[in-house]
Parts: C-alpha cells; sequence; structure tokens
DNA sequence: TCCAATAGTTGTACCTTGCAACCTTCCGAT
DNA sequence: ATCGGAAGGTTGCAAGGTACAACTATTGGA
C-alpha cells in the first residue's frame, strides 16, 4: 500500500463523496458538508453543547454557531440553554433533520454498493475486515492527540 | 458495512486528510486541496491542459485558470501555448513542484503507516486486498458517467 | 470568408471559515 | 457577598475557493 494509492484514494473519496451527497441527493436544496456531518454527529448523540460540536468537526465556535443557526432557521435541529448552565445550548436534532441524515448515509450507502458489486469476494471481505479497523485507527490516532 | 460506518469513514478521511495534509505538512506555507491534488494530476500526466485538468479535479474553468496562475506564480508549474493549437496550454510540473507534491505524498503515507502499525495482521491484509480494489471500483464507475 | 466551437480569462457574487472583540453566565478566591 | 477570570456563544470583518456569465483569442469547417 504505498503512498500513490493513498493519495489516488483520498482524491477520489473526497471527490465522490461530495458528488454524492451535495449534488446528486438534493440538487434543489443545497447542503454544506459541514452540516451534514453535524448533522450525523447530532443523530447519535443528542444534547450535545455547540463547543462540544466544534470541536468533533474540527471547527471554530464562531463557524459553528453560524452552522448551527442555519441548521435551526431550516428546521433540522432545535437548541435549548441547558437548565443547569445557562451558558451553553443543547443541541437535538429534529424528525426532519434524522430523516435528512438517513437519506444522506442511504446515498452513500448506496454508492458504496455500487462499488463493492464489481469487486471479487475476497475483495470485499478484505474491505469488510480492514476498513471498519482503519476507522478504529484513526478515531484512536485523533483521541490520542 | 453498514451506512453508519461509510459515513464514519468518510468524515474521518476527509478531516484527517485535510489536517495532515494542510496544516501539519506545511504550516508556514498554506496551500489548498486543490493545489495539491492538481500537482498530484500533473506529477502523473505531464502536458495536460487546463480543461483537462479542470475535467479531473471536477472544477469549472474559471476556477482552474486561477488555481493554476497561483500554482505558476509559485514555481510549481510552468505553461507553455501548444505551438499546434496556440488556444490551449500544457501543463508541466517543475522540479519544485514534483517535490512538493513527494512530500504531500509522503506524510499521508506516514499517517497510514501510523493507522496500519495498530492493526492486526489480518486486517492491515484486509486493507490491502480491499482498498485497492474499492479505488479501482470507484475509478471504473466515475469513468462511466 | 465567415461563423460556430473551443480554451482560457476576468468580473462578480456567494459561501465557508478563522480571528478578534464582545456579551452573558458561572464559579472560585478573597 | 463580591469581584475577576474562565467558559459558551455571537457578531464584525477579512480571506479564500468556487461557479456563473460575459468576454477575448484561436481554430476549423461550411
Amino acid at each position: 500500500m504505498e503512498a500513490d494509492h493513498l493519495h489516488h484514494l483520498l482524491m477520489d473519496i473526497v471527490r465522490t463523496a461530495e458528488f454524492t451527497l451535495l449534488e446528486q441527493l438534493f440538487p434543489e436544496r443545497s447542503f454544506s458538508m459541514s452540516q451534514l456531518f453535524a448533522l450525523h454527529e447530532l443523530d447519535h448523540r443528542t444534547g450535545i453543547s455547540q463547543r462540544e460540536l466544534a470541536e468533533r468537526l474540527g471547527l471554530e465556535k464562531s463557524s459553528v454557531s453560524r452552522l448551527v443557526a442555519g441548521l435551526e432557521s431550516d428546521g433540522l435541529l432545535v437548541r435549548q440553554r441547558d437548565p443547569d448552565n445557562r451558558r451553553l445550548y443543547r443541541l437535538e436534532i429534529t424528525e426532519a433533520g434524522r430523516r435528512l441524515h438517513r437519506e444522506a448515509a442511504a446515498a452513500l450507502d448506496r454508492r458504496f454498493a455500487r462499488w463493492t458489486s464489481v469487486m471479487s469476494p475476497a475483495e470485499r471481505e478484505g474491505l469488510a475486515t480492514g476498513l471498519p479497523a482503519l476507522l478504529r485507527a484513526m478515531r484512536d490516532d485523533r483521541a490520542a492527540d
């Protein structure tokens, strides 16, 4: 697995993902990758603050402030001040937000299925073994920073 | 391999790659992903036109025009009019550009090695089998559009 | 010879982002 | 209890990347 492959992989992942998610999925309404990522986070851990979301997305708090404001006005999430600490918001995805996120994930999934459909069983199996492991390694690596 | 994993993988790939390439590699000078991708293309196929580059990068020709102008003024590529068709430029990466691209690829490679170092041999092997296959499938899929 | 197609450039607008300054709320030290 | 600093969030501002439309220059065919 030499550097060249990685480079290519990265390019294709990024470009294909953005195209799949942003242009094919919702041609009428446009979403940014950050918005979709935010919905993804909120679909899994509900009630996090904007600061936590910023940390997870690798964005500055001011960017998240605007990002979240946009999602809220689109009805994809709601924010409520924490009664125990009124400095922070508790973010919660709405049903509409959840639906949108599910659609985006499904679109990615269909695309992925199209890719794996032309792979050999051994290749498919290798990916099923290796990809989650890679994911875990990346996450641990980031957590260790 | 369910949708959720893909979604996570995508997020981590994108964020980690951008961080690795853009912030860790050249903290002093800043490059965009598109610039690095362009150098990558030019390091492989020399003499392509801006239109071809735009197609490969999935960018509009006007964006590529400015992108290439920036790389040229940074000394990372040169452009010469094709004598047989003076409408188009022939783009060629310079030695400095090649060096930069190699460094970027190597940085990605080191990061990848760090990830795989904590994986089991079976997982590593699975990735070595499956990832190039995935890459090929993605490329073929894009070419079939 | 002229007109349409092609390659590239420039003006403009939009979106995303980071930084700095700011406001509000909280909490600990005095 | 109160004051000052820390923490969460917002807003003004500037910079960068991109697309779209209108433009120039060059080519090639009717």
